[in-house]
DNA sequence: CTAGTGATCCGCT
DNA sequence: GCGGATCACTAGA
């Protein structure tokens, strides 16, 4: 059966959280599905919003793990991550691409887009499918509106792939995005 | 298919 | 003032 992640779930390194991830559903308001892309970012990596150190601005990142790390990107778009290792340290998974099971027609409104595939293949696709704002900035993913559930135990297993992320221009050589292989829900092909 | 561009805003130097 | 953890759209090969 579908397991509700924990907090502690998210309290090792962000690439095995990441990779982890790939496969678990996200909904928020009962709105997504299947985690199909993500990327690690952690302080000690110069890519990451929590490198500089505490600021008003990535305080989630420093807080407990298992909450919503929400920034605003290019001015346009909101962007979701997921706090993870433990209180204090300054690490986070960007949740880059879902493939889209429950509320469909609600996300095709919000998107203005027939298109499934591109409905949520993208971090900033992500956000507006799933109605992100900064309401949801430092929010627990353990309580409404969110749900992560773990994949199920009997589930075929899933291949993950990873590489470089994507749109950065520090720490590039990172192979820190984790997809799921062969998804046609992808941001862009490994 | 790739390359280029504008939109639009905020955090930080 | 600069430059993004992006996207949609256009032009051209």
């Amino acid at each position: 059966m579908l397991r509700l992640l924990h907090p502690r779930d998210f309290s090792l390194d962000a690439p095995v959280v990441a990779h982890a991830l790939i496969g678990a559903t996200l909904l928020v308001d009962g709105v997504g599905g299947i985690i199909v892309e993500t990327e690690a970012y952690d302080r000690t990596e110069p890519a990451s919003h929590c490198h500089p150190g505490l600021t008003p601005r990535n305080q989630a990142m420093f807080g407990p793990p298992g909450r919503a790390y929400v920034y605003r990107s290019y001015g346009i778009h909101w962007c979701l991550n997921f706090v993870c290792r433990e209180e204090g340290h300054g690490a986070g998974v960007l949740i880059r691409a879902i493939q889209p099971t429950h509320g469909l027609e609600i996300m095709r409104q919000r998107r203005g887009l027939e298109d499934e595939r591109l409905l949520c293949a993208g971090p900033g696709r992500v956000g507006q499918a799933l109605g992100i704002t900064l309401d949801h900035y430092g929010a627990p993913l353990d309580e409404p509106p969110f749900q992560v559930l773990a994949t199920p135990e009997n589930h075929p297993a899933v291949e993950v792939q990873s590489g470089p992320r994507i749109g950065i221009s520090k720490a590039v050589d990172l192979p820190w995005r984790f997809g799921l292989a062969g998804s046609r829900f992808l941001s862009r092909r490994f």
